[in-house]
DNA sequence: CATGGGTCCTGAGTGC
DNA sequence: TGCACTCAGGACCCAT
């Protein structure tokens, strides 16, 4: 699922691809994906591609903007008409675009076609002022970044005023950005720290090693392209590395690569959740488990 | 205000 | 083989 790394790959792969170009035509193929008039960005040079947590904008020239959010199975896909470059052969995908999961099409202004694709149809794009764009629910609920406002002060404020598991708090869009399950369960390994610990009862010991390997998965998830745990692809149409580097995350019932123990899988806040049962102790203060 | 549950949707997995 | 059924999951919406 698309998290911070994910989705900052796929910003560069759309700003090295859409800088400086614009869009001759889009066809929207399911209306709910699509909000807004997109008369509004067409033949508009863009200007920039910004990444705020898992949101996505690209920013126009004539100061309006499209947002988005991939969700779980949302994809851009770049097919340069001109050369093969980001043709995949494994997967091959450039090729066989638009299939049935492509729901927006975007000619471009050099020729060259950007696909939308989404399997489960949970994302969505939108296109509004760039002056508004912080108005928009999405983004004006979004609490710091991990790499460029999350110092280990404010990740201990925000750990200290909550009396949810830590697993909930990491993935609270409002409370941290970008954080989703997969380096949220990577990141409570790496600490080890339960994820079904109390926020505020976590010792500053181990508030400080989480902000530590929160920053550590993210950066490597980042370095290997991101995580292609179900869906996902990068804008050339390929894969990313981190899901050979899982720790816990979808390995129940497999050894533990330090302890040997085996690793479970219990649901928290609704979420599967996985981790080590000797490598993440359970503590006094640990929220009672559901199911 | 904070929190928890239902909802959207479809491919994968399970049981017979 | 195939059918019926259940489940996962990010953010939003609503109820408490």
């Amino acid at each position: 699922m698309p998290e911070l790394p994910e989705v900052e790959t796929i910003r560069r792969g759309l700003e090295k691809y859409l800088l400086g170009i614009s869009i001759a035509d889009i066809e929207v193929r399911l209306i709910k994906m699509f909000e807004g008039k997109k008369e509004d960005i067409i033949d508009q040079k863009i200007v920039g591609v910004r990444r705020f947590g898992k949101g996505l904008v690209i920013d126009f020239e004539n100061k309006k903007s499209m947002v988005a959010h991939v969700k779980m199975t949302g994809q851009f896909i770049y097919k340069g008409v001109q050369s093969f470059q980001n043709f995949h052969p494994q997967i091959g995908i450039a090729n066989e675009l638009p299939n049935k999961w492509t729901h927006i099409i975007f000619s471009l202004g050099n020729g060259d076609v950007l696909y939308y694709n989404d399997i489960r149809q949970f994302g969505w794009l939108k296109v509004c002022a760039t002056d508004d764009v912080h108005s928009l629910t999405f983004f004006k609920n979004l609490g710091p970044e991990p790499f460029r406002d999350l110092t280990v002060e404010v990740f201990r404020n925000i750990l200290q005023e909550s009396k949810r598991p830590i697993k909930t708090l990491l993935m609270d869009q409002s409370k941290i950005s970008g954080v989703g399950n997969i380096y949220a369960n990577e990141a409570l390994f790496k600490a080890g720290v339960h994820p079904a610990s109390l926020s505020s009862e976590i010792t500053n010991k181990k508030v400080k090693k989480l902000h530590d390997s929160l920053l550590e998965v993210l950066i490597q998830g980042l370095e290997l392209g991101g995580a292609s745990d179900v869906n996902y692809l990068n804008v050339d149409g390929k894969t990313g590395g981190f899901q050979h580097h899982f720790k816990v995350y979808r390995r129940d019932g497999k050894e533990c690569f330090y302890c040997q123990s085996l690793i479970k899988r219990i649901v928290i806040g609704g979420r599967g959740t996985f981790y080590c049962p000797r490598c993440q102790k359970e503590k006094a203060a640990v929220v009672k488990k559901k199911k």
